[in-house]
DNA sequence: AAACCCAAAACTGTTGACAGTCGTCAGTAT
DNA sequence: ATACTGACGACTGTCAACAGTTTTGGGTTT
């Protein structure tokens, strides 16, 4: 299987003296790192109920450290009501809105950090990585890379850069979850990935300035692009009731 | 006891048609509640092991439903480490700092967004708690008003005012818990309540004037000085070795 | 006296089972 | 045919108990 320890983050030198390299993981960390493969992997439909007891016999443990994954995943991928179960999160456009909000705040402000913080190594390395996604662009041109994974690696670096545990907690645990699941549903507009990668650029450039107001105002910028561009997309799906649309409450 | 269901923020008219007046409380909630309140009164050292069953013991229920709840605590209010246990959390220096810099993100933009949103009613009331906290002022100069409530109620009206249930949830569930418990420890500078009632009325008049930009540079400036004042305060703290730097560490 | 080793106690992680509640559906009345 | 009522089934919330590990304390050795 080898199920990574550790949800997202991992990197080994973190702290100053922070040595924990055997982390014991239990079957409720397994437990959730599964849970959220799984639910962001689109297998469920939002909305959709779920079985703590049907899950626990496919993941092959009990239900109390399932409960206790539940429980961390509540209000991020599942939603809970008391007496009836647990159901994947359902997006209303508000919230896919109010999502993209927190994170121009998170992000702007580990660009601005990033500024400071990262070294020039790490920024050759992440113009190494643009360099490489402009080619595949060029590939495959369309909205291949605004929603793959690219654009997560090229936040992630500066998330990284940001040298800031908290921030990394926040937008990696909670916020990138939520996100890769609402882009399961949502197409980007065309055009949007050729625009992503400029906005990428001028991040760099801002970076490699050292720029802390510059590298945050690109950064918001970009964000707040990408939060316009997603509740155009949304609004257009809603206008277009495809299958996209349908949704399976069962209560 | 009269235990409130939701733990911080329960606005009866939050979303347009949420109705769930009748919030039916599992033992798990009540028993994040009650140890949030436990927590964050300071009762426990930081960084002191707890027992799980002593705990379940004096809460009167099972290890299941409390287990739920630490969870829930986990990297905000508890740390757990694998096969040991649990112990409350221990700020170091570095990470109270980074606690203010994501609260100058977030609530940077709660103004932002604040000023948009907020009515002229609830402006109006918010100048009244001003006004409030003034009079108090005059009555008890020092540091009371800044590690008081008062300093929250004034955040926490900002917040609301927002209408971003993104936003208020990673700041009221998670960051204000870890503030509360990091003044327990910390005393603020004195000088700095006057200094940060001054902010207040910036801020307040930013708001008035439906001035995006100036409320999120207000905001910001507010709680950077904040965070500077923190510092010192932790700095001069460990300089002058009292009582407050005794920790138990148990292991 | 200090260091080491070993056994007992305590604790965490996990499991299976039980009670109360909710959703469903057949049956009946209108 | 439609609406209401009751019982059945399934599921959630909760608990007590078990296995493996960690800590602790005493006893022994150097």
């Amino acid at each position: 299987m080898a199920t990574r320890p550790i949800p997202l983050h991992s990197d080994p030198q973190s702290g100053p003296g922070a040595i924990e390299p055997i982390a014991l993981t239990s079957l409720a960390e397994e437990a959730f790192v599964k849970l959220v493969q799984v639910i962001t992997s689109g297998r469920y439909l939002p909305g959709q109920r779920l079985s703590e007891s049907e899950l626990a016999r496919q993941l092959g443990i009990s239900r109390g450290p399932l409960r206790e994954a539940l429980g961390r995943l509540e209000g991020r991928l599942v939603m809970r009501t008391p007496r009836i179960g647990i159901r994947v999160i359902d997006f209303r456009p508000e919230e896919v809105s109010q999502l993209f909000i927190v994170r121009e705040a998170l992000e702007g402000m580990a660009a601005r950090l990033a500024a400071e913080h990262m070294t020039t190594s790490e920024l050759a390395a992440l113009g190494d990585l643009l360099e490489e996604h402009g080619r595949q662009q060029d590939i495959s041109p369309g909205q291949a890379y605004h929603q793959g994974v690219g654009d997560d690696d090229f936040h992630f670096a500066i998330i990284k850069g940001a040298r800031c545990e908290q921030l990394e907690r926040l937008l990696l645990d909670g916020l990138y979850y939520q996100l890769r699941l609402h882009r399961l549903r949502a197409s980007a507009q065309p055009g949007r990935a050729k625009e992503a990668f400029g906005e990428h650029r001028e991040i760099l450039a801002a970076l490699l300035s050292r720029s802390p107001d510059a590298a945050e105002g690109c950064m918001r910028r970009h964000i707040r692009n990408a939060r316009l561009n997603a509740l155009s997309s949304i609004q257009a799906s809603a206008a277009s009731p495809r299958e996209t649309r349908r949704q399976q409450r069962s209560y």
